[in-house]
DNA sequence: AACAAGGTCAACCGCTAGCGT
DNA sequence: AACGCTAGCGGTTGACCTTGT
């Protein structure tokens, strides 16, 4: 991973998404829905999979999430959840609003590794055997019945998270080091207010933004209110009466990409 | 300052459930 | 019932960041 595959014009590109990419996986979904993640991905002219058009609408994209460590309660509710469900992540993460499975994932497997390491420490020369990540992660039967981890402590953290300041979210998507392509998967939320405005840092909501003023500009509505949970379906003939030429985009004028006619629109429904 | 070790998290892969035909 | 397609899920990887020495 890390590299930015695209062997040629066909083939499908992989690793960190760009900052345009994700503005033009953003537009598209403002105006598709998050449905048809295949046909999104066509339309759009990324050179992504649906699945990986989806994946980061679902884990970055997605105005509905929350940034930044879990706060307090949230960890104890996914302690709680897991004790209940096991590794249901998706499940875990509906009842966490904001949440994500992966990132309740990535911070269950962080901190039980830690979690084992403690007890393995803590246990060691102890004859009762001592919980494992492997243990942890694969079977919840083991961690649901383990007394020493139903009892686990809440694990108290030393820095204020971003609840307990109460600050302004803030995500940077950082400039690779040759400063051509971002590196999105060195996202990063930064908690200093002082990093504000630095250079190469751009924030999600520059996204929605530029998108708003987009919208204002170029008179794209989207059919639909984005934030709602249920989308009312996109009706085709308001999408071909619609001319979605982005002129004066001049950012997204030399990638050819971020152009849909109603004519192209049209001969890819009919496709 | 330089390096190593550990931590974090975005993104990939393989599998499967659900749905339409 | 069988098949194909799509979306979603859970596991895993690896690049980048942070912290310790």
């Amino acid at each position: 991973m890390g590299q930015l595959d695209v062997d040629d014009e066909t083939s499908t590109r992989k690793g960190p998404w760009t900052e345009n990419e994700d503005f033009q996986l953003v537009f598209y979904v403002h105006m598709l829905g998050d449905r048809r993640w295949d046909f999104i991905a066509k339309v759009s002219g990324l050179k992504r999979t649906g699945k990986s058009c989806r994946l980061r609408w679902v884990n970055y994209l997605n105005p509905g999430l929350k940034r930044g460590k879990l706060a307090p309660h949230e960890e104890r509710l996914v302690l709680e959840l897991h004790n209940k469900f096991g590794n249901r992540w998706s499940k875990i993460a509906r009842k966490l609003p904001g949440r994500t499975d992966n990132e309740i994932k990535n911070y269950w497997r962080t901190h039980m590794r830690k979690k084992a390491q403690e007890n393995k420490r803590t246990t060691s020369g102890s004859p009762s055997p001592s919980l494992s990540l492997s243990q942890c992660s694969s079977s919840s039967s083991i961690c649901t019945s383990n007394p020493t981890f139903t009892s686990m402590p809440m694990i108290e953290t030393k820095e204020r998270s971003f609840y307990d300041t109460g600050g302004v979210e803030k995500i940077t998507i950082m400039k690779g080091k040759n400063n051509s392509s971002f590196k999105s998967g060195a996202t990063r939320v930064i908690s200093d207010a002082s990093e504000e405005g630095q250079d190469g840092n751009y924030w999600m909501d520059d996204i929605w933004k530029d998108l708003d003023s987009l919208e204002d500009d170029h008179r794209i509505k989207p059919f639909f209110d984005p934030y709602s949970e249920i989308a009312p379906s996109l009706t085709w003939d308001s999408c071909l009466s619609t001319s979605w030429t982005m002129d004066g985009q001049e950012e997204f004028a030399d990638q050819n990409t971020f152009h849909l006619t109603s004519q192209q629109f049209s001969s890819e429904v009919n496709d």
